[in-house]
DNA sequence: CCAAAAGTGTTCTATTTACACCCATGG
DNA sequence: CCATGGGTGTAAATAGAACACTTTTGG
């Protein structure tokens, strides 16, 4: 969304493109360096930030407008993205504050209280994980972009507290059964950096040495014949995924401890 | 829904009473005496079988209206229902047949293109257990319902059948996680009847000696100073569950391999 | 040659699985 | 008193957790 004009046709005639009364909201998990983000929006008009979300074509899949809408917020392109849980209690989507004023200062658009826009909305939940290192928030003419600590975040809009609460459990309860990783490290990485992933999205501490026992049998990780230096005392040896295998191991789920 | 008036003050405003464009669908499991059935309801005008649904009041939670539902279509109340993934995929809704002629004769109502009801609509699906000897499905004007065996399905309307797999699916999953049988056992039961049951929801085989451990270490069934004669050289002890325990369980989760 | 980190191996423990065997009961 | 299913116990196998130790490397 970027234009007035293209803003004020999303007003009027958005109903037709989207479906009413159904949208989805994404939380958009950011790791990088042992650090666990999650992405926020802001709209002017509104008083607390928000998890990205958006309406769905009436032409695409649930998964197809999860991701244009993380493409539209992040520039990042295929994640993984998992349907969590749907949202639809009554009252969910009460806004704390919102400054109509300023909306209409913003986009010089009236939403009228008979707009599509306004009547009751459930919203499907999807999270993904992505390295926030190499994704540009977008930010735009109505709202504001921006990672957060995961374990800092501010009070957010309508019911999105709970939904970043049932996303994390959901995240955490997926890492046992299907691999993670290949969009958040490097093509090539070492023990440690694997393990300090698994240890900051988990939020617990993993035995560094079994920890990578499980990865190995199962012939997720290959170990490459290169080594890296990375400061004093240290080379670590380098792995990669094994692509085939981790595909494999996506589609069909594994137990990994 | 039961008058014809009814029918013709849903066709009509039923979208000032109901979320328009959101639905849900109920795969209600049915256990008794080792079989595994599932609720399915057919429309006079629609070519095939399909899950027991319907609309969301906009004044109920999600699984409330799931609730109301299944009261509906099986008298019972109270399930434990379980939302397990929502449907949204455009092309979902495709009738394979729909009878405008038998509608109209029975229903007296035309259903207008322009109607609320024909819009594309997403599906939040539900599971939930019941014992089908003690349920009786719920016929009325415009449908009939009816018990069917899980392994001999018909085939489904709409994107049911995949429904269908998910749900058994999810609930397959479930089963480690969740204590169950509270409701599809008698009030004291024989561990023969228990282990019976946990093999038909998971549709294979557990060592009989083994299954009870854990559920009577974790201190959720309770062994009571009764037996029963079933018959020749049988007298099995009762057991019941510890309702604290099972609620408890029911909340936090637990594992039960 | 030493300190720090990488990585391997061993031990101990807990859990799971398989199965043998005893017991109670009704015929 | 014996055939049958109910129930218990134990041994073997596997998996998980803890941690010691060896190797590598840069200074």
């Amino acid at each position: 969304m970027q234009s007035q004009a293209e803003i004020q046709d999303f007003v009027l005639n958005g109903y037709l493109t989207y479906i009413p009364h159904v949208s989805l909201d994404c939380a958009i998990f950011g790791y990088h360096e042992q650090q666990l983000k999650l992405l926020l929006i802001k709209h002017v008009a509104l008083g607390r930030w928000c998890l990205p979300g958006g309406y769905i074509k009436r032409t695409e899949t649930l998964v197809e407008a999860a991701n244009r809408n993380v493409k539209e917020k992040t520039n990042v392109d295929n994640l993984f993205l998992q349907q969590f849980k749907t949202f639809g209690d009554p009252g969910r989507a009460q806004f704390s504050h919102f400054d109509e004023k300023k909306w209409f200062e913003v986009t010089s658009v009236h939403i009228d209280k008979t707009s599509w826009l306004v009547d009751q909305t459930i919203s499907v939940g999807f999270y993904a994980i992505t390295d926030f290192s190499i994704t540009e928030p977008q930010s735009d003419l109505t709202t504001t972009c921006e990672w957060f600590d995961v374990d800092n975040l501010p009070p957010l809009e309508f019911d999105h507290d709970e939904m970043v609460r049932d996303a994390l459990h959901a995240m955490r309860i997926q890492l046992y059964h299907y691999p993670i990783g290949i969009n958040l490290l490097p093509e090539k990485f070492t023990l440690s950096e694997i393990h300090a992933l698994y240890e900051t999205l988990l939020g617990k501490k993993l035995d560094i040495s079994n920890f990578p026992k499980k990865l190995i049998a199962l012939g997720l990780l290959k170990k490459l014949d290169e080594k890296r230096s990375i400061g004093a005392h240290r080379s670590p040896h380098l792995y990669k995924f094994d692509k085939e295998k981790y595909d494999q191991a996506l589609q069909n789920g594994v137990v990994l401890s």
